[in-house]
DNA sequence: CGTAACCTTGATTAAGATCAATTCTCGTGG
DNA sequence: CCACGAGAATTGATCTTAATCAAGGTTACG
């Protein structure tokens, strides 16, 4: 296992004997799709590191509709939030996942790294502290993100800005990538995007008819650039 | 200034020499209403502790919609994401704030904690590392609630939401208070709850005549909590 | 195969934004 | 001290967006 942990990046500075330390309080478990991690307010054991597949985290409305807060895949890190929210009253405090979580590929692999012997441990490294403060303030920026997605702009534009991303976040050096396989199936997709399959799918139809993509089973392939840039503001 | 960075509950456990080490890199400003402290995308000072009044911190879209992220009270903390994100590399980068800020109180003071030495600072000290994480940590717990009640409530439910919470945080050991008074305009209301003032307005007056509220200028007071947990669900 | 989940398309409806107009308050300057 | 103008709030009429409802088709898995 300290061969995965020393790929999440942030416990790339820790050494062999640490690692192992870490390895000893925390557990490698495997799902499939649609199994369940946790569910929203059940007791918090620890926090989880996806090693191979793709977790959703998401939240139920009262009357059963579900919203995808956040997707996360290999060698990034889930539900620390309780952790560090009642890292001084370990012992004291009844405290809960904040959310549900569920397997949203096949073959899921994931480490749970369980709260208690975690806090001692990064009570004595700060920098492991300051890191895994930076993962903190990234989903923070992240999420921020998200919300101002779902506040101020409307399906076409969160629709156009998320393919947008997508196709960002593969091209490197200055390689433009103009077409991606959709991970998830379009009705999270939907979900995560704050709206309904029947609208994703209204929309997708519209941007194919403007040109602006192709869409082919879960194939997007972008046909320009300028217009999508458009349809984004 | 020692005096009022005792009063942040994160440094409560810095000794006195910390505390002047702290405030030898911090900055007392003072701002009236509609003054604002930061713009998105300037360049990164440091962060700021709220010690009089409040500030709104908010993004704007496109095409000049504001929504409000969150509205910060005395003795909180905002803007400290970009710190920790680029803790490591605080040389290297140019970072910037992610949103933008201004005062909503005539008499608003702020501490203003320069990003560098502070990153100097937090660094040999994990306690306090830990302490800034749990800020972090609530206000992600903060963030995802709000992103869940814009993403699966009405505006219906999401006013009764906060009218709900309003008067929950105000009371106490088993004492409801049954009214409070706006601490902010209607307007940044509105924008906070991720709607506009029309609709917030016609909102109200349907409270009202159902009997759940009853709203004189700023102050809300509550005719039926009955009535207004239905409203919430 | 057969069932269930996913996806698409069409028709309808409802929520809430937009547009427009009026009133009220408050801070500023003549 | 009063007048003026700006911002805040309210109300009504209208319009747009996207959810809901309904149905059919396709795919995948036991």
């Amino acid at each position: 296992m300290t061969e995965l942990l020393k790929q999440v990046s942030i416990f790339s500075s820790l050494s062999e004997e640490e690692l192992e330390k870490l390895a000893s309080f925390s557990k490698l478990i495997s799902y499939k799709y649609g199994d369940t991690l946790f569910f929203d307010s059940e007791p918090y054991a620890g926090f989880y590191i996806v090693v191979k597949g793709m977790v959703k985290v998401y939240k139920y409305s009262k009357d059963g509709k579900e919203h995808i807060l956040h997707i996360v895949t290999p060698f990034n890190t889930l539900a620390e939030v309780p952790l560090f929210e009642n890292a001084g009253k370990i012992f004291e405090s009844d405290f809960r996942y904040p959310a549900n979580c569920t397997a949203i590929d096949n073959d899921t692999t994931v480490i749970l790294v369980r709260a208690r012997p975690f806090i001692s441990f990064i009570e004595n490294n700060a920098p492991l502290a300051i890191k895994m403060m930076a993962g903190l303030a990234k989903r923070l920026r992240l999420m921020s993100h998200h919300l101002e997605e779902i506040a101020l702009k409307d399906v076409n534009k969160r629709v156009a800005s998320f393919i947008h991303e997508a196709l960002k976040k593969l091209s490197k050096d200055n390689k433009p990538v103009k077409s991606f396989v959709l991970p998830i199936t379009k009705t999270d997709l939907a979900s995560y995007l704050g709206t309904i399959p029947e609208t994703l799918s209204r929309t997708f139809r519209k941007f194919q008819e403007d040109g602006i993509i192709e869409v082919e089973d879960n194939t997007i392939r972008l046909k320009n650039i300028t217009k999508l840039e458009q349809a984004m503001e």
